[in-house]
DNA sequence: GGCTATTGACTACATCTGTAATCAATGCGA
DNA sequence: TCGCATTGATTACAGATGTAGTCAATAGCC
């Protein structure tokens, strides 16, 4: 139901996500690792966030305190689910078997993705 | 390399993989079952993606058939990959406990994965 | 009690995206 | 040969996005 959340907003959500509430000035601290953004292009990716529901902010004298709407397995659920829709019909396995072909699944992952799917059979 | 492909650009795209070369009006057609799209906004889009190098276009008679340069594969791997990366640290197998969870795992779906599964132990 | 620093709100502006109308060339039928 | 239909090129324009400056309120300090 919530709106999509651009990359910029996402990078902002990431920081939400690691740690909630913060402040306006806590999540730039936080997002300088990823990008050299000034004070108030992170404050208009929170305004933004806000006007679209997917943080809140509680008032904290004459700051904000913002914190995350949406949880992150669930952002991340609906993105994946998309992309898989999207890109394989709705198949994960051709998603698998590429990663697979590139050599890009180490050995817990192969050992994870057979825990799931034992699992699964149980 | 090759520049970003958009949500439109993408519908175009699809229907370039399934079949190609072809008119810009074969595409339009093809397109039309998933878009309601004027023929002017699909050669927007077209032109959008030579600009691109992301497709080619070779001249007959006074139509053009426009072919795809990057292949689907190459396409889908490379944005499976980079979700992966964004949203799991580039880690599959949380994407697919998702799906299971959501029950969004077909048996195939699971035959599939662990035909590749055991593929890669051997 | 006025000055300054902090902080959110509002405004700005270039680029990208979605969607399309209009223009211009050109080939084909009457 | 002349007008019409086809087709690509150019232009348009609103909304989203990335990035940030400026304004206004306010709270603490001297």
């Amino acid at each position: 139901m919530s709106e999509k959340i651009s990359e910029a907003e996402l990078v902002v959500m990431e920081a939400l996500w690691e740690a909630a509430p913060q402040t306006a000035n806590d999540v730039a601290d936080r997002v300088a690792t990823d990008r050299d953004w000034s004070l108030q292009t992170v404050k208009t990716l929170l305004s933004r966030l806000m006007a679209k529901d997917i943080i809140a902010a509680d008032q904290d004298g004459r700051r904000f305190l913002y914190r995350p709407m949406v949880a992150r397995d669930d952002y991340v659920a609906g993105e994946g689910g998309r992309l898989v829709n999207r890109l394989f019909g709705g198949r994960i396995s051709p998603l698998v078997a590429q990663l697979a072909q590139q050599d890009q699944l180490t050995a817990d992952d192969i050992a994870e993705l057979e825990a799931i799917l034992k699992g699964l059979k149980s």
